[in-house]
DNA sequence: ATGAAAGCGCTAACAA
DNA sequence: TTGTTAGCGCTTTCAT
C-alpha cells in the first residue's frame, strides 16, 4: 500500500553513477561533471525522486525548520506575522514548525522542550515570556531564538519590537495636543514588556507636561477583559469619565469602542477619543477607524528572518536588539488637534 | 560553541546499559524491567536527554509532523482553525509544519511537493484546490489527505466540511420569511466547492418559492472585491436596490455592511439585510452584529484531526468526507421573520 | 529482558 | 570529478 519514496540509490542505478553522486547532484555547494549532473536529473526526474529533507537534516545537522511559539492567534496581528513570516522563510528555504503556547507559564517550557526535540535550526518566539534556564537549554543545543514583540533583558537574547515607549510618547503628545482633560489608559498583560514600555512612554510624557493618567484599569490584552475594564472605567458621574483612553493594544481597543459606545451611548471621538496600538486590519475598518500606532509588521518581520537566519547560518553572530519605529496612525476615534493632518 | 545534542548512547553509557536499552526505555511500546527503566530514567535526567524526533522518524517512518497548507490568514475564520487545529494536534503528539499557499494554482503544487520532502505523515489542505495528480503523488508517497472546508469529487479524497448547501437554504428561508422582496448574492472565488453549494442551497430554494436571485456580483472571497461587489449592486435607483444581501462569508460581508452604511447611507437592516456565513470573531462584534451561518470550527476540526489521525495510523482506512451541520445565528444585520428568535 | 548489529536516506571526508 | 566509506541518532530484528 504505502509506496516508499524514492531514494538516492535508486536514481543511481538508474543513471549508472553512485548514490554520492546523486547526492551531489542535488547539494548546492558541491560538484559534478555537466554529463552527470544531466544523467542524475534525468533518473531523478523520471524516477520523481526529491531528497529526503530529514536523512539530510541528521547529517547535516540542519533541518531547514524554524520552531515557532506563539500564542495569541485571536488577535489579527499575529496571523497576519504568521503569514509574513512563513512566506519569508519559505522563500529562503525555510519552514515553520508552529508550537501553540497556552499562557501558562510553566507550558512555555514545556513547548520548548517540544521543539528542541524535532532539531529545528531556530526558534521566534512571539509575545510569549520565557524562563532563562530556557534560553540555556537553547543556547546549549545550539539553537538560536528571537523573541517577536517582546523584549527581555538578561544576558544573550535577540528580539525584535518597535519603539512602544516612543509609540505611547505620541499617544500622549497628540491627546496634550487635543486638549483633553481626563486621560485613561487601559493596560495590557503586565508581565509583557510591551505593555510597560508603550505605558512609561504614556504616561512619561504626560508627566513632561504635568499631566498624570485620570483612571487605569487592566485589560490584559482579552477582549473580555477589556470590555470589563472599560466598564469598571466609566461606571462613574459623567463629569469624571475620561474624555480620552488609550488602550494598549487594538485587539482591546475594539471592544473599549464597542462597549463605550453600544452600553454608555458615548460618541466617539465626540465624547471620548479612543487611541490603540498595532494597527491591525479591523482598526482600518469604517466601523471602527481607529487611531492607533502602526506597528510595522513587515518590517518587524523582515527584520526577525535576517536576524535568525543570520544567528543560524553564521555561527557566533552576536545577539541583537533590534526596535523599529511605529508610525501614529490618525483616524477618526480620536479628536485631531489643530493642524495636525489625518494620516 | 554549539553543543551537541545527547544522544542514548551517552545515556547508555551513564546508566551502565545498551544503548538499545535506553532506546526501549523511551519507545511507547517496548519492554524493560523496572530496574533498567529506573537507571535509563535517571541517567537521562541528569544530562537532560530527550530522543531526536528526526532520528527516530527516518527508521520508524513517522515523523508526527502534519503539513497544512492555508491561503487565507486574513480571514479570521482560519488562524481561529489553525489554533484549535495545532492544538488538537499537539494533544496527540503531532506537530503542524505550515506551508502559506499563495492562490495561484501551480503554486500549490510545488508547496505540495515542499511538503512531502519533509516527510509528514499527514496532510490537511485548508480551502485550496489541489490538481488531481497531486493526490496521487500524495497517495503514492503514502501520506494520507484531508481537505478542510473543500470538498472535490474524484477517487479518494477524504474531506470535512460544514453542510453548504443546507447553510444557503436556512439564509433563503429566512429571506423569504421576512418577506424580502430583491435579494441579492455575493459570490465568493466560483472555484470554490463551498461558494458553489452555498449559492446553489440559496437559490435552489429561492425557486422552490417561485423566486430568484435579483442581483449577483462576486466579491472572491476578497474584502476589496466584495466593498465593490456592493457597490456595483447598489449603484442603481434606490427603487432596484435589493432589500436583502446574502454575501458567501463573513470576511466579505463586513466591507459589504461597512460600505452600505458610509458610503451608500443605507441603515442595516432597515433598509437592507446582510447575512454572511461563517461566524467569525467579527460577526459577534456589536459593530456589525452579523447574522450569519455557524461553521462550527471546532467540531469541524475534531473531526479533521480525528480522521486524518485514523489514515495515518490504520493503514487503509477508507477516504471519508464528513460534513457537519451549521447552524443559522441571528443577530441584528437581518430582519427576523415574525415568531423567529433571535438567538 | 537484554545486547549486538543492521540499517533508515543522506552528506562529507577520503582516496583514487 | 568520482566512488568508497563512515557515520548522523535512532528503532528493531536477532540471538543470547
Amino acid at each position: 500500500m504505502t509506496v516508499s519514496r524514492v531514494t538516492s540509490a535508486e536514481v543511481a542505478e538508474r543513471a549508472g553513477v553512485s548514490q554520492s553522486a546523486v547526492s551531489r547532484v542535488f547539494t548546492p555547494g558541491a560538484s559534478a561533471s555537466a554529463k552527470t549532473v544531466e544523467k542524475v536529473r534525468r533518473a531523478a526526474a523520471e524516477l520523481g525522486y526529491r531528497p529526503n529533507i530529514l536523512a539530510r537534516a541528521m547529517v547535516s545537522g540542519r533541518s531547514r525548520m524554524i520552531g515557532l511559539v506563539v500564542a495569541y492567534l485571536d488577535n489579527q496581528f499575529y496571523p497576519d506575522v504568521l503569514e509574513r513570516l512563513s512566506n519569508a522563510l519559505q522563500q529562503r528555504g525555510y519552514h515553520v514548525l508552529v508550537f501553540m503556547a497556552a499562557q501558562t507559564a510553566g507550558n512555555i517550557d514545556t513547548v520548548v522542550e517540544e521543539i528542541l526535540d524535532y532539531q529545528v535550526d531556530g526558534i521566534i518566539a512571539a509575545s510569549v515570556a520565557l524562563s532563562s534556564d530556557l534560553s540555556d537549554r537553547c543556547r546549549a543545543a545550539g539553537v538560536p531564538m528571537v523573541l517577536f514583540n517582546r523584549a527581555q533583558d538578561g544576558e544573550g537574547f535577540s528580539s525584535v519590537t518597535s519603539d512602544n515607549a516612543q509609540g505611547g510618547r505620541r499617544v500622549a503628545e497628540l491627546f496634550l495636543a487635543a486638549g483633553h482633560e481626563r486621560i485613561g489608559y487601559i493596560a495590557g498583560w503586565e508581565g509583557a514588556s510591551t505593555q510597560r514600555d508603550r505605558e512609561l512612554g504614556f504616561t512619561t510624557r504626560l508627566a513632561e507636561a504635568g499631566r498624570s493618567l485620570h483612571a487605569r484599569e487592566v485589560g490584559n490584552f482579552r477582549m473580555e477583559q477589556a470590555a470589563e475594564a472599560a466598564r469598571r472605567m466609566f461606571c462613574v458621574p459623567a463629569a469624571e469619565r475620561p474624555d480620552a483612553v488609550f488602550v494598549a493594544n487594538d485587539h482591546m481597543a475594539i471592544p473599549v469602542m464597542d462597549t463605550l459606545r453600544s452600553e454608555f451611548g458615548l460618541s466617539v471621538p465626540g465624547e471620548v477619543s479612543v487611541v490603540g496600538y498595532d494597527d491591525v486590519p479591523a482598526a482600518g475598518w469604517p466601523a471602527y477607524d481607529l487611531t492607533t500606532v502602526r506597528q510595522p509588521a513587515g518590517r518587524m518581520v523582515a527584520e526577525t528572518v535576517d536576524l535568525l537566519l543570520k544567528l543560524v547560518e553564521d555561527e557566533g553572530t552576536p545577539p541583537r536588539n533590534v526596535e523599529v519605529d511605529g508610525q501614529l496612525i490618525l483616524r477618526g476615534s480620536a479628536r485631531i488637534p489643530e493642524g495636525w493632518d489625518r494620516t
